[in-house]
DNA sequence: AATCACTGCAACCGCCGAACC
DNA sequence: GGGTTCGGCGGTTGCAGTGAT
């Protein structure tokens, strides 16, 4: 079966837009909705095809995008989601709230992946370079483990966003959410798991998490997680990975990784503290944890860094 | 000042799956 | 049930801007 090219007219425009093209779209979005994409171009008065359109209403006009310098944070999420879910970008755009997946995606090509080169991690396993998976089998099975159960995770969370489209349910009580059948819509008010995972992950390979239950019932919880948080005091012993980098013991047990040549240092801390096989237990047994007793929204997050005093 | 190399990003391309007929 | 259409996604390209020579 073939598909139709989507601009069947010869002679329309492509590249980059003029600010009049802009205001077009815009305003004919802003009066009628977009609607069918296909349809809008002419409607629109637009000499461009409907996924031209669609792409830079997405990527570009959208009010609710925030453009510019990516912080500190984001980065250290695309990092982390990157290892969870690979280029899955517009995934990882869902826990980057108001940044599109053209932009993550760009960002990444451009910055992130080059600097964990540099460090050298390899951007795609996320693993040193030097060191194979076959060093230490259990990294590997930990980050397919995650990687698994993340993708799980979003699919499930997709299904129930479909099915909250059609039918509305009283919010079941906290400890009936996850044991609900699957056919059961979530409430709005309902946080995705995976932002758990997420908020775990970042937990484990910070040191740095207090529990909070506000935060775990706040649908933003993941933006602000580290806002407010300090990174801890390096010690004054300093080794030396390679001629680029050095590390630091923290107080929270992580290793502070420093670039001899920039100061980058905080979220190349997190982001190599994922390869510590101390922190790899920890978060293999938090998703162990999390598998056997599913029975309290954020009770395993309780349970493992609130009463183990992580 | 001119040229070249590199970088960053907007936009395009081709594919896929879901919805529709 | 099969063909067609559409929206969405990830990979890639092209170009403008910038810095180095």
């Amino acid at each position: 079966m073939g598909r139709s090219p989507c601009c069947e007219k010869v002679g329309l425009k492509k590249g980059p837009w003029t600010p009049e093209e802009d205001q077009k779209l815009l305003a004919y979005i802003e009066q009628h909705g977009h609607g069918s994409w296909r349809a809008l171009p002419l409607r629109a008065g637009l000499e461009r095809c409907g996924k031209s359109c669609r792409l830079r209403w997405i990527n570009y006009l959208r009010p609710d995008i925030k453009r510019g310098k990516f912080s500190l944070q984001e980065e250290q999420t695309i990092i982390q989601l990157h290892a969870l879910l690979g280029n899955r970008w517009s995934a990882i755009a869902t826990h980057l709230p108001k940044r599109t997946d053209n932009e993550i995606k760009n960002y990444w090509n451009t910055h992130l992946k080059k600097r964990l080169s540099k460090m050298g991690i390899d951007p795609v396993t996320h693993k040193p370079k030097t060191d194979a998976a076959a060093a230490n089998p259990k990294d590997a099975a930990n980050l397919s483990h995650m990687a698994q159960w993340e993708s799980a995770r979003l699919e499930a969370e997709a299904r129930l966003v479909r099915d909250s489209k059609l039918v509305v349910i009283p919010n079941p009580p906290p400890q009936n959410r996850l044991a609900a059948p699957s056919s059961s819509a979530p409430s709005p008010t309902t946080r995705p798991q995976c932002l758990d995972v997420l908020k775990a992950w970042q937990g484990v390979v910070s040191g740095l998490f207090t529990f909070n239950v506000d935060s775990l019932q706040s649908p933003k919880s993941t933006l602000n997680f580290m806002e407010n948080t300090t990174l801890p005091i390096p010690s004054s012993s300093v080794g030396m990975l390679n001629d680029n980098f050095g590390w630091i013991p923290c107080e929270s047990g992580d290793i502070l990784i420093v670039d001899n040549e920039s100061n980058e240092s905080e979220w190349k801390c997190l982001e190599k503290a994922n390869q510590m096989p101390e922190v790899k237990e920890r978060l293999d047994n938090s998703m162990e944890l999390q598998e056997m007793d599913c029975s309290s929204e954020g009770a395993w997050f309780q349970e493992l860094f609130g009463l183990n005093g992580l």
